[in-house]
DNA sequence: CGGCGTTGTCGAATCGTTTCGGTGACATCT
DNA sequence: AGATGTCACCGAAACGATTCGACAACGCCG
């Protein structure tokens, strides 16, 4: 089959009508008779064309239909994260209202391949975490003069972002902890900055990660000196392994632990029970991001429960927004703090 | 700021060359003099040019570099399953030799949207499972000609392949448990079909899912009779409550069970201890997939390890060969059996 | 019956690149 | 010195659709 596709000007000369008839008929934008349409509809069956070629009408119209996600990890690692997952989601939904898709792009693309992100057909790109390594990407697409918004970091200047209470939110937990008398509290937090290895955060370190360095603030907003032992990644075993640097000493074992992620509160309550302490008599846990921890029955966290999906819907209709040509503002989401089974007055 | 972009052919304007040059000059494809490489990049760069527009190149070139993945399940199912996950970073790495990025795709648009499956500029499609509801969309994809792979799915005819041998590989588990003497072996699926809620799976049901039949047959291969309950997704809470419904009734107990994922088999553990049963002791449990299941230390299961990234970098190359006008075979991949510390001689 | 608002269709002008054949100019070989 | 190649660069023609103003034809009203 050495023939090409038929384009909209063949159809339309086999209907007898004029490549815009032809094009109205498929786009909707103007009034067509019903005989002309099925005229055309029937001359596109018999020419086996499948509607117009998105390549040439992206180029006309001049969108795409396709919202690029930027994502600073590899592709495998930010989806482990089931935050990640419900924003992605949401964000999903949010650019559906303008029947666009999802183009994933990796920050640091793999060597010798061009960067996808200077030659992908975007209409907008949202930036998942900004901590210096996606700033560069940051550069590109604004350059490009492409609407832009920032999910969970500091994008500087001018750029839209989506963030939550992170502060605030975790203060809230770490004075349910006060109040419920506890004193020698132990934190565990996401990862300090790229590339980080787990282990224990010197005090003079400079935490790079937004979202880390906030909820670390807010919790030693309220217990100043609470030692903080970093963890590489958002998961059950990483906190395992941070729960079992907490508890290693008995003497200096603390009574309540501030986890910054549900899946690391996971790990430390397991930490504990190999430890022989049980949650939440010998010690209390608080996790963060209220999302359903697969396996973690019969414990409910006592945790902060944020919006993910709708971190996502909002990014998703303020990239809509700001397309259509109207502006749109940063938007900062509030979590709501849920007493769980995993925390109890100290003993 | 009413200004438009600048096009290349302001860019060469202003450098002095014809469009032609300017354009080679970004995309390399000919010899072109330093000094006129030069002169161009200062032109582009004072006007603010950053590149040629994705849109247009791509009109001209025929090419988008986008590959559609399409998923039957709502784009955050999709990624809580792990094996999906790895798959996609394989995918990722295998398109990314040609440039490519990943554009995600739900099968079923959300109602009232324009389906983008049929409007983005897909370059070549990636279908993951194939199950009845994918069918559709497979049509919609080969109707514009598109280059079309399916992962572990039965497409039809002339289609692309990438699977596993998953009859075979579920028979090597179930031949496993039979030498260690096991008789009474109770099965744990995944879904069904599309929609499926977790359940007894009765033995006149039509299974539509083909991973779901492929191992079950070879489950059965060796068990003839042995009962099947099928979960409604592949998760451990999902196992969790499939292994309560096989262990609920302890005259009936099985005394090995075969789960289709690793997840399912952390989840029937856990009931097995819930049960005051000890694993491997009372009970072996065999996965599958070999991935590694956040917080089931110290257990090791008995498993089926797959090729996942594998699968997905072999569809992505598959997906470039078809792009550069070779032909690519569909590809069978083998799991390998893996002995952990969850099966062992019947008691 | 003439003016007028509707409705449906058409022409022509883009959208911004890339590509391909061709043309000088200049170096190399015999 | 003439023939032959190479190297850079240019012009013009696609790529396939959308859009917008123009324009007939038509029914309606006073």
């Amino acid at each position: 089959m050495n023939t090409r596709r038929p384009t909209i000007t063949d159809v339309a000369r086999t209907a007898g009508v004029s490549p815009s008839t032809a094009s109205v008929v498929f786009s909707g934008k103007t009034a067509v008779s019903d005989a002309t349409r099925q005229r055309v509809l029937d001359a596109a069956g018999s020419l086996g064309y499948t509607g117009p070629d998105p390549r040439a009408a992206s180029l006309r119209r001049g969108r795409s239909g396709i919202v690029g996600v930027v994502f600073e990890e590899h592709l495998g690692a930010a989806f482990l994260d089931p935050v990640k997952t419900l924003m992605m989601d949401g964000l999903a939904d949010g650019v559906a209202s303008i029947g666009a898709g999802l183009l994933l792009l990796r920050d640091q693309a793999p060597l010798g391949t061009e960067p996808t992100l200077t030659t992908a057909p975007l209409d907008a790109a949202v930036l998942v975490g900004c901590s210096g390594l996606l700033r560069e990407s940051l550069a590109v697409v604004t350059a490009r003069g492409i609407p832009v918004v920032v999910i969970e970091g500091d994008a500087g200047e001018g750029i839209l972002r989506i963030e939550l209470d992170n502060r605030e939110a975790q203060r809230q937990a770490a004075s349910h902890l006060r109040a419920l008398g506890h004193e020698k509290v132990g934190i565990v937090t996401l990862a300090v900055r790229a590339g980080w290895q787990r282990g224990w955060i010197p005090d003079d370190e400079t935490i790079t990660v937004d979202v880390t360095r906030e909820r670390l603030a807010g919790a030693r907003d309220v217990f100043r000196d609470a030692p903080a032992f970093g963890a590489a990644a958002s998961s059950i075993d990483e906190g395992l392994a941070a729960g079992r640097a907490l508890f290693a000493d008995a003497a200096a074992r603390p009574t309540a632990v501030l986890a910054q992620s549900d899946l690391l509160a996971a790990g430390v309550i397991r930490a504990a029970e190999e430890a022989g302490l049980s949650v939440p008599d010998d010690v209390s846990v608080t996790g963060f991001d209220g999302i359903v921890v697969d396996g973690l029955a019969p414990y409910e966290l006592t945790t902060l429960v944020q919006p993910a999906a709708d971190k996502g819907r909002a990014a998703g209709h303020a990239v809509a927004a700001m397309l259509a040509g109207e502006t749109a503002a940063s938007i900062r989401f509030t979590c709501v703090f849920r007493v769980g089974n995993t925390s109890a007055p100290r003993a």
